[in-house]
DNA sequence: AGCACGCCGACT
DNA sequence: GTCGGCGTGCTC
């Protein structure tokens, strides 16, 4: 936040001068305090880069706080903005980094993170140096010697064969030097001696001990992934969008590709030539994925292809994430490769950001800050003059709005499976019809059953996808089939509990629900559930999925087969790709799991895949159900037949007509988008509109309801004051409207452009705290309103 | 966000 | 009488 600078008291000429010399730095500490703090650095640590931590104390107790430096020596009246212009500065203690450890590039970007997703400075700066680098993980103190004269000279001073021996071995590797001095481990190896003997050199001042401080380069890249590097020729298609991007990157300007290319269509092809041209300019590339996409083949692929690489991802040790950092900063690098944080890589000369799989929300940080990796990657390419370019099957409404809108963006499109991969046969399953299921609480369908049947019997694989993520408890009729829809969209509705709940109702198995209202998460409108059904009166249900029943039923069913349970939450990354493993060697039969099932993942003996229900994402409580569902779908069809052999995908869903089901049925994206976005605009939605949500929880429920409800009457003010085109909703209950004990409301505002939700925001945050038991979370641009 | 200060209730 | 509940405000 910009901080009011006071103009000098009249009194100001009252306070004692300054001591000549005395520098003031601005900091910003990683406490949620919006400010920036002033601090007196003494002479002797003067000067303190912007960039470089510095350690002040703070508060009345003094504490020590570690924070960035953000501003060099400020001008000594803009210091003094206190109450009254008279607040005392206190003095820098310590600073902790040779070397700044950001640049002026990533402070900017830092600046525009804090500013767009209402964060304080302090914080964004926090999270854009990896903890590892802070701690100095895997920094290792190494002693080291080296000549202070030459062998002649000292000749006659060498009282035995093994001191010659030292001083020949030096001067041999020219150790005359700090910088060039030998490790005495190695010497010692080296001559065969015991290191008191050099010590003994050291105090005749033959040679000197110094100590190093040394970074073990860990590899990242097992060798054994170690690729041929095979000569891939382009096609009609990628050649000419090769030809589009190498456009953009000679303009030296920036701007975006977003390349749409459909599974198997060669996109991580054009990338790397992409990337090849601007290394060849002596530039340098990041390339973002999503975490879960961060497999060894991936970074193998580039790895193949460009001798200096650094990788970032979450399966590294802090030595090695450090060790990648300092390659990085030292200009040692040509590519990064990295999830979403890899955006805040310390490249000392951008030349172009990827972000493949562009429409992914996991590119959303959940905590604070809450920037989407995707547009920090826009920006800090923007801020750089670089290319960018957004990679996607099935890219977000977001990113094809702007390429239709922004002169900035071009769009290339790759239609085609490379080698003219047949698209796999999509088989839809209407679960509703009497001879679907046996039985009204399976999860499999007869004729998904019999297919499975008959894969097995081939020795083929299959992948079982159920969406469990979400809490979709759609309302339903178990004897009529009907489902709770919303009055004003073909949608679901979904049930709320709230803390004022009566009458309890049953569940599918048994258990009760309570009785509560339910919320159209697409236009926000709000209906009570009747506990009845409205055509046959019959009790309602709710429907409710695991993916643990799903196991439980291929094992009756399929008791020979040998099938394995995927589950995104709580299945750790190693284990995760040591089951990959084992399906790829054929020692699994099927892969039963969430949507990380549905990633780029390439096994030729997948014959088969089925969406256990369609629906569960598409009733999900979220105005982008709708593209969640269709990206699923359309991911999920390109893990089939990825061989000569023909692929199968069962598409299981109890709304067979529903129109984003039958677009992801014929891979229609653009019917898809076309009917998406007219819903979008009559909502004023993303991309059209923007978005924000302010959810505030606490434990006591009227307290929390007297805040929010504060937190509306200060929109609606600001609004007023400003005269701002907004519009806002709530406070009503978060779709999870209670986690463990706190209870949760969220207020969501809708804007036509960013620049007014800034304005929003921005007046907002200088308002004083509503109240400091109830937790707020603002969330820009938020993925899901969940 | 912490953390100290301070203003009202149940206890030795 | 005070110990401590948490509500309020400050941190250069």
């Amino acid at each position: 936040m910009t901080r009011k600078h006071m103009t000098p008291s009249l009194f100001a000429s009252q306070e004692p001068p300054e001591p000549a010399g005395t520098h003031v730095i601005r900091v910003a500490l990683a406490s949620a305090a919006d400010t920036e703090f002033d601090y007196l650095v003494p002479d002797a640590l003067w000067p303190v880069e912007v960039g470089r931590r510095v350690e002040v104390p703070f508060g009345r107790g003094n504490k020590p706080e570690v924070g960035f430096c953000v501003e060099s020596d400020v001008a000594t009246e803009k210091a003094f903005h206190g109450a009254g212009g008279k607040a005392r500065l206190k003095r820098v203690a310590r600073v902790l980094d040779d070397e700044p450890l950001l640049g002026p590039d990533l402070m900017e970007l830092a600046r525009w993170i804090g500013e767009y997703y209402v964060c304080p400075l302090g914080q964004v700066l926090a999270a854009m140096v990896p903890g590892a680098v802070k701690r100095a993980a895997g920094v290792r103190k190494q002693r080291c010697v080296y000549l202070t004269a030459s062998p002649e000279e000292v000749a006659a001073e060498l009282r035995s064969a093994k001191q010659k021996q030292i001083v020949n071995f030096l001067s041999e590797r020219e150790a005359v030097t700090v910088d060039a001095a030998v490790e005495v481990d190695e010497l010692v190896e080296a001559v065969d001696c015991r290191p008191p003997v050099v010590k003994r050199l050291a105090e005749k001042g033959i040679v000197k001990l110094a100590v190093r401080k040394v970074l073990r380069a860990l590899p990242v890249v097992p060798e054994s992934m170690a690729n041929p590097e095979r000569e891939v020729v382009l096609n009609a298609d990628q050649q000419h969008g090769l030809e589009r991007i190498v456009q953009q990157i000679e303009s030296a300007r920036f701007g975006v590709t977003l390349l749409h290319g459909v599974t198997d269509s060669g996109k991580t092809e054009l990338y790397i030539r992409a990337i090849e041209v601007v290394v060849a300019k002596g530039k340098a590339a990041i390339v973002l994925l999503p975490e879960i996409a961060l497999t060894a083949q991936t970074v193998q692929r580039f790895n193949a292809r460009f001798a200096r690489i650094a990788v970032m991802h979450s399966g590294l040790t802090a030595g090695q994430r450090n060790v990648q950092w300092q390659k990085v900063r030292a200009g040692e690098t040509d590519v990064v490769i990295g999830a979403r944080s890899a955006i805040f890589a310390p490249l000392p000369n951008l030349g172009i950001v990827v972000v493949d799989e562009e429409h992914e929300p996991s590119y959303k940080q959940d905590t604070v800050p809450r920037y989407h990796g995707r547009d920090v990657a826009i920006k800090r390419a923007q801020l750089a003059g670089a290319h960018c370019i957004l990679g996607s099957a099935t890219p977000s409404l977001e990113s094809l709005h702007n390429s239709r809108t922004k002169s900035s963006f071009t769009l290339v499109r790759l239609p085609k499976r490379v080698m003219d991969l047949p698209m796999p046969e999509m088989k839809l399953v209407d679960m509703r019809a009497r001879e679907a299921v046996a039985d009204r609480l399976d999860l499999l369908s007869r004729p998904l059953v019999q297919h499975l049947t008959e894969t097995l019997a081939r020795k083929e694989q299959a992948i079982l996808l159920l969406n469990r993520r979400g809490y979709s408890n759609f309302v339903f009729c178990p004897s009529c089939k009907h489902t709770l829809q919303c009055r004003n969209c073909d949608a679901a509705l979904t049930f709320h509990k709230t803390p004022r709940t009566t009458a309890p109702m049953k569940t599918v198995t048994g258990r009760h629900m309570d009785f509560g209202y339910a919320i159209c998460h697409h236009c926000l409108a709000k209906t009570l559930v009747p506990r009845n059904c409205p055509l046959c009166g019959k009790a309602m249900t709710m429907i409710g999925l695991g993916s643990q029943r799903l196991e439980e039923e291929l094992a009756a069913r399929f008791p020979e087969a040998r099938v394995r349970r995927v589950d995104s939450d709580s299945m750790a990354s190693r284990d995760y790709y040591r089951l990959l493993k084992e399906f790829g060697q054929g020692r699994i039969d099927i892969l039963a799991g969430t949507q990380i099932l549905a990633k780029g993942l390439h096994f030729p003996n997948v014959t088969l895949v089925g969406v256990v229900s369609a629906d569960t994402c598409l009733y999900l409580p979220d105005f982008r159900s709708n593209e969640r569902t269709f990206q699923l779908i359309s991911q999920v069809a390109g893990r089939a037949g990825r061989s000569e052999k023909h692929g199968t995908v069962f598409v299981q869903t109890y709304f067979p007509d529903q129109p984003t089901i039958q677009f992801a049925l014929k891979q229609d994206f653009e019917g898809f988008v076309r009917e998406e976005m007219k819903h979008r605009e009559t909502c004023t939605l993303p991309p059209l509109w923007r978005l924000a949500t302010v959810v505030m929880r606490d434990e006591t429920y009227d307290r929390l309801e007297a805040a929010a409800n504060k937190m509306r009457l200060r929109i609606d003010d600001a609004v007023a004051r400003h005269g701002l085109q907004v519009k806002v909703r709530g406070p009503m209950p978060a779709v999870i409207s209670r986690i463990q004990r706190f209870h949760r409301l969220q207020i969501v505002v809708q804007a036509p452009t960013p620049a007014i939700m800034g304005k929003l925001f921005a007046d907002l945050r200088t308002a004083p705290p509503i109240r400091p038991a109830v937790k707020i979370a603002v969330d820009i641009d938020p993925v899901n309103l969940l």
